[in-house]
Formats: structure tokens, sequence, C-alpha cells
DNA sequence: TATTGTTATACTCTATAACTATA
DNA sequence: TATAGTTATAGAGTATAACAATA
């Protein structure tokens, strides 16, 4: 059985990255929250009143994708919004989010343990290097 | 700005598989056809009488979701349906279907050079190798 | 003018369950 | 029982256009 897409690089990307979605997302699963919304949640975690916008540059979320988000994360009392400079809306995360916090790094971890399985520590380190200059 | 997913390799599988999607379906737009179903074709070049559990099994696509896009080529007249064993069905090119491959292939290969341009060739030999091995 | 937040909407892709028919 | 094809449907994720508010 030939497979004509397995000389192409995109091909065993998509692949690949398939797979990891789908073990990061196993590993969110029993917190209720899905990797974009748990993305949001570390990068306002690491940035303090960073805004939509900015968050959606850093991890390429359109920005009226990003509202959705944030109305729901908002509503779980996550986090809070507090005005910022002009129409800008600074946000944090609040007291249950941060408690929250640890359980999504863990289930982070877990999804990335499960890609350092299946490759040496090498490869993994290869691979993130050579990735992270794709742009 | 500190970003919070830099480190992990998923983050930048997911982030790379997106650029490569997105290059390669806008290669394929004027054709007015998606990578899946361009995918399907190529499974169905290389393996004429190939059924579409098969190709679904090759390309990680669900049985069910095979339906639709053989529906759509065979009704775009680019496949033809012929029965095999049991309840299976072969699948085959038409003679519309083959004088369009060499378009695809050309799209196909327009949106992986734009993931060669983005590295030099022995990063490029090396990712595909390393990502080839990651099931 | 450029940026931010927003609304509304459509499209693509994936996932699940259940059913029929063959072997 | 296992596999193939099918139907129907839901859900996640992404994309686009347009608008108001602010710098």
């Amino acid at each position: 059985m030939k497979h004509p897409l397995d000389p192409l690089l995109g091909f065993h990307l998509v692949r690949t990255a398939t797979m990891a979605l789908r073990a990061v997302n196993q590993a969110y699963g029993d917190l209720g929250i899905r990797h974009p919304d748990a993305a949001v949640m570390m990068a306002i975690e690491a940035n303090p009143g960073i805004t939509q916008s900015a968050i959606g540059r850093m991890l390429n979320i359109q920005r009226s994708n990003m509202v959705p988000m944030v109305t729901r994360l908002t509503e779980r009392d996550w986090i809070v919004r507090e005005p910022g400079a002009g129409k800008t809306i600074r946000l944090f995360l609040s007291p249950e989010g941060k408690t929250t916090m640890p359980r999504l790094h863990e289930a982070s971890r877990a999804g990335e343990d499960r890609l350092k399985d299946a490759i040496t520590p090498e490869t993994y380190r290869m691979l993130l290097l050579e990735l992270r200059k794709l742009r």
C-alpha cells in the first residue's frame, strides 16, 4: 500500500500535531477545559494585565475569536477584566483561576510527556530547537 | 512579554502544522479543493482500487467522514466507484481526475516548498526523518 | 489612521453513535 | 463477530466582514 503523502514534511507535521493535540486535550478533559482556553490562562498568568489582542498575537488566535474565550473564562470566574488604556481591557487571574493553574500545568505537562515518551531526549530537544526557528 | 507555551514542543508542532496547512490550502485554493480531498485523490492515484476505509486508515480520517469526501469527488467526476469484495467499493481516478492530478501535485509541492524555504535542506531532511518516527 | 473590542456568521474538520450489509 | 459503508449530528476551531470606541 503506497502512501503518497509520506514523503511530505507538511503531512507529518499535521499528523504529529494532531497527535499532540489529542494527548493534551485528553489530559485537560477532566478539568473541563480545552487547549486554547488553557493557553489563554497561561498567557495571562505569565503576563498579568495583558490584553486580548496581545494574547491573540502571541497564540495566533484571531481577535474576534478571543471574545468567546474570554467570556467563558470570565463567567467561570477564572479571570477578571479591568479597564486599561483606551478601549483596552487588562486581564488578570482571579483567586479561583490562580488555584486552578497548577492543575492546568500538570495536564499540559502530561500531554507534553506523551510526546517525550515517543522520542529520545536528544530528538526532543532538537525538534523543539528547529521548530521554534520555523516562522 | 513572556510566552509560556514557547518551551513546549506540542505548541510549536501545532503552530507549524497550522502554517503548513494554510500554505497548502492556499495553493489548492484556485483548484477549488482542500487538503483532505486532495490527499484522498493522491491515495487513489497511488493505489487504484483502494477502499474508503483503507484510505481513512492511511490518512487518519474516520470512516464516516470519508463518505462526504468520496461523494464530493464522485459528483465532481474526478473518481469512479466500482463494486469490490463484499460491501466494499473500489475507487479509481476518472479520466478527468487523472488530468487533474498534475495540478494537485503542483499545489502540494508549492505548499511544501513554503516549508522548505523556511529552513535549510539539512534541517528539512532531519525534521522529516524524525517526525516520521513519531507514532 | 491604526488599534481594540465586539457581533454575527460561515466554513472546515473532527468525533460519536447507530444502523445495514456483507464475510 | 469483525469489517465496510452509511446516516445524522454535534462540536471544536478558524476565518471574514463590519462596526463603535479610542488613541
